[in-house]
DNA sequence: CTGCAAAGTTGCAGTGCGTGTAAAGTTGCA
DNA sequence: TGCAACTTTACACGCACTGCAACTTTGCAG
């Protein structure tokens, strides 16, 4: 049950310590701030008021408030879960191992479990948030384009950007559905709702 | 071949044109100089100048400076073939249908086509215009599930929102390829070849 | 043609996001 | 203990975007 990334080490020095307390302590901050007045009412200076940080500051972390509110990072597409479907796994089966990696996404993602569904319910309430994430969506298409490559290589039936869209789609449809079921069941329950669905919508 | 709304008079007041007019202006100014100069070297000033318009008249045709570089107005949905589909046509098999209007929203863009294909030159060279263009997606993404809902009723075996999220799908991954190939080809073809790879990798 | 109501444009002042820069403070390490 | 690398912070600035109130233009009825 331990979550130890190869390349990083064990115990953090203080300096990445305290970077981290940093952003969670923003991203709460504006959580708190947000759920109570909204996004539009919350300015940058109140949040940096509420963590006891420099405007500056919260401009080094995030580069915008919406992904404060969002919690992201720059994505790291190094996971275990990553290298695995790059090197043709987990099951050799290309349509089951892109669900693997969407359930992956969905459930280990980089911001925490109670951080993101406050982000959910937040993103429910103010559109503005759905279309910034799918805009970070986009930035890392790229990355995401790249790892299919390598799953593929150049040879295959299928191209990368095609493949990569619908692992896009699938993990957007599953966080559409979960959240709408107010946040429970297992992804892969989900998931699997949604590639029947979508199987049979095509085959209709 | 004519182009004969039913609501709306075939000839059109001087109020309406000169509004029109001036949409069409700014599309063309910001063009222009952003396709000279970048999207952030242009400021909205350097626009209404080139327009010769005031800035606040500006903000009254766009909600951002993206929007105009997009060429974005308010989606109407009411159109000849969103009407049809919604009815149930064109042919009464859910997935042709959902192509039919796909390929109609790729050929009859409301903002015309040489402006379009400046839209997506533009957008290939600034990420941030292919954000902003899937953030008004998802504005009109209600407008779209309602028309998929009339289309279904309720007793379906298909949610409003999966059947749109393939739409949307579809839609945009043939946008990309279209673009890829330079906006060369028919849209239906390319909406066949993205439908066909769709189908290859769900059933792999 | 005239005059009135509706619609549209404009300048202005203001809010707030986001960035460059340079100085001051912290942490890592020899 | 002291130096090098990294962070934070204050300040100043540019620009996107908005509300408002005056002004101009268009549509239309008499």
């Amino acid at each position: 049950m331990q979550n130890t990334p190869v390349d990083q080490p064990e115990v953090l020095g203080l300096r990445e310590r305290k970077k981290r307390a940093r952003r969670e302590a923003l991203i709460d901050a504006t959580h708190r701030l947000v759920g109570e007045h909204g996004l539009d009412a919350v300015t940058v200076d109140a949040i940096c008021e509420e963590a006891g940080v420099s405007v500056r500051t919260f401009f080094n972390y995030f580069e915008t408030k919406d992904d404060a509110a969002l919690g992201h990072a720059p994505w790291q597409l190094e996971t275990p879960a990553g290298e695995v479907f790059a090197a043709g796994g987990p099951t050799g089966h290309l349509m089951l191992d892109l669900q693997a990696l969407a359930v992956s996404f969905l459930t280990d993602p980089p911001i925490g479990r109670e951080r993101l569904a406050r982000a959910m319910e937040l993103a429910a309430k103010e559109p503005r948030l759905v279309a910034r994430h799918l805009a970070w969506f986009e930035q890392h298409k790229g990355q995401l384009f790249a790892l299919v490559e390598r799953r593929l290589g150049q040879d295959g039936p299928h191209t990368p950007e095609m493949v990569g869209s619908v692992l896009l789609f699938l993990t957007h449809a599953t966080f559409l559905r979960w959240d709408a079921a107010g946040g429970h069941g297992a992804a892969d329950d989900h998931l699997s709702a949604v590639v029947t669905e979508l199987r049979s919508i095509l085959s209709d």
